[in-house]
Parts: structure tokens; C-alpha cells; sequence
DNA sequence: GTCTATACCCGGATAGAC
DNA sequence: GTCTATCCGGGTATAGAC
């Protein structure tokens, strides 16, 4: 549970990220706006300056907590599992689900890799890399089916009646064959 | 190369579909606002609106025009092909790279199913189903790897120095095995 | 069919007072 | 540390004149 980005950050800063991750995932990523956050703070925008260098380093932030959760979650769900891409599987669509809006943050751009916690990203990769025995070319094809599956349903862009388990156990067999 | 979503409208607006379809993989999707396409046509916003009912009207008839072209890529490409899948790969990911925006604009939100021309969803979908004989888990699991590789690319998202042939080849021996 | 003018909304960010 | 005031930018859309 404990984040190492936000430890770094002062008490009140900590506080703002707090906030923002809040509102992003209770109101959408529109309410992310520094007037937005200023207000659900009972601050003014112009106030929110003196802790955070700007908007980037703001989201900077929230993707770095999202990377520790991730690797949290993902690490926590192959620890001993007998079908360990399998958990993987699961553990990874329920983080998307649970934090749609973060998870759309951390995905939809390139990375501001430069303004990241150092090693946040690659720490969430370590599971699944793990699981496929240090195959990385595995590793990224099974990434991309789970992102691709996670995105797609997101968005809503899967016909109204599809099977989605179904459709992940299909890619599960493919790739664990 | 005929759209059949183009053909139903005037001249006058399909020369605003094709101004915006330009700006938009042209100047990235922020140049797609009513005051910019106006300004590339010649003429102001406000005049637009004689023509398109409004932003979304058109974005929905930007999306059609991109089905109706992918429908035609990868049925060319399924044609005839020894092994349909890779050549459906190879196909899909070269439409997503020639029109990075379109592709976003098609994908990262939920599709406005009613403003759709009529059909042209299914009909891109139907080289792939067919590829897999009318499986459709098969061909929705065979999407999602698809969509995860190319958006990711397209996003930067892989780390710089990987090899996107090694993975996409990695994938399509897991979905042919 | 296009114009001007306008209404409304939103955003990020800084200077300088307190 | 927070404020007010302000600067800049952007956007969608409508009314009414020509």
C-alpha cells in the first residue's frame, strides 16, 4: 500500500495527488483541470503552483503511483499461482477496471519517462516477464493481448454481447500452449 | 477507393470530411476543432454548421470513412493469402501506422454506433472472422492482440530498442499453433 | 452560403499583494 | 501558502445580416 512516489512528496503535495487521482477516477479525465482540483481541494488553480511544478509533473505523478499499484497488484497475484499468466491475466483486468481512467492515463500517451519515479515502469513489468521465464518477445505479445483485451473493453468498443472471459480464456490457451 | 459514406453527401461536404480527415492525421487531433477546419477550407466556423450538423456528425462520418477503407485493406489483403492471419497482421498494422490518428479517433472511445454509416463496423471486421472460420472468440482474442501491438506502438509505449516483428511474429505463431 | 457578432464554456499559468 | 487579478489560449454553437 505504500507508495514510494508519494513519500518523496511533502505532506501537502502528497495530499494534492491524493485529490487528483480521486477526481480523475470518480469524475473522468475532464475534471482534472488545475481549476477542477483547486476546488475539490477548497483552493484556488494559482494556489495549487507552490507545490506542484505544473500540470505533467502533476500527471507524472499520478502515473508513477499507478505503476507501484500495478506492480503491487501483479507481483501480489503470480506469487505462487499454479497458472501464474492466468493471474496474471485476472490481476491485470481488474486494475484496469478498478482505475479505468488512471489506467487510460498510463496508456494512451508515450511516457514522460524522464519525469517518472525511476523504476516504477519497469517493476510493473517484472511479473510478467518472470512468467515467461524471461522471454521478452513473449512477454510483450502477451502485454498486448491483455492491454488490447482491457482497452478494447473500456471502451466499449466489443459488441454489446460478448463473451469477454471466453475471450480471454482463448488468448490464454494461445499463449500458454 | 470509393466510401460509400462519402458518396451520400454533398460536394460541399464531403470536401469537409476530406479537409478534416487531412488535418486530422495532418496536424494531430487537436487541429480537428470547427475554428481550424474552417480556416483550412477558407471560410469560418460558423459556416461549417450549413453543412455538418455538428462536431460529433462528423467525427462519426470521419470514423465510417475509416471503417469502409479498413474493410477494403484487409479483405484485399485476406485474399488469396496463403496464411491469412499474418497477412491480416501485417495489413492492420500498416492502416493503424498510415493513419495513426484515424485509428486513435476509431478506438479510444466508445463508438457512436447510431451515427455510423450503416454496416461498415461489421464489414471491417468480416476478413478476420472469416480467417477463423466464423470463430468469433478466436477472431475478437486475434483483435485484441492486434490493437494492443499497434496502439501501443503507436503510443510509445514499447521501450525504445524493441523489436515489434520479433513480438508480432511471436503472436501470430501463439494464434496459428 | 458565408459573414459578423456573440453567447457560453473551458484550459494553463504568472505577478504581486497579503 | 493562499489570494486576486490577469494574461494568454482554446473550444462549440446560434442569431441575424448580407
Amino acid at each position: 500500500m505504500g507508495s514510494a512516489t508519494l513519500d518523496r512528496l511533502t505532506p501537502r503535495a502528497r495530499e494534492i495527488v491524493r485529490t487528483a487521482a480521486e477526481l480523475l477516477e470518480g469524475e473522468g479525465p475532464e475534471a482534472l483541470s488545475m481549476r477542477r482540483l483547486g476546488a475539490a481541494l477548497g483552493i484556488r488553480a494559482s494556489s495549487l503552483y507552490e507545490h506542484v511544478r505544473d500540470k505533467q509533473a502533476l500527471e507524472a505523478a499520478l502515473i508513477s503511483v499507478g505503476f507501484e499499484e500495478q506492480a503491487e497488484v501483479l507481483a501480489a497475484a503470480a506469487d505462487g499461482a499454479a497458472e501464474p499468466i492466468a493471474a496474471l491475466f485476472a490481476a491485470y483486468r481488474d486494475f484496469a477496471r478498478r482505475r479505468p481512467n488512471l489506467y487510460r492515463l498510463m496508456t494512451e500517451r508515450p511516457l514522460p519517462r524522464e519525469q517518472l519515479a525511476p523504476g516504477v515502469e519497469a517493476a510493473a513489468a517484472v511479473p510478467l516477464v518472470r512468467a515467461t521465464a524471461g522471454d521478452q518477445e513473449r512477454a510483450r505479445a502477451i502485454w498486448s493481448f491483455a492491454h488490447g483485451m482491457v482497452i478494447l473493453e473500456l471502451n466499449g468498443r466489443f459488441p454489446p454481447g460478448a463473451d469477454l472471459d471466453a475471450t480471454w480464456r482463448k488468448g490464454l490457451a494461445a499463449f500458454t500452449a
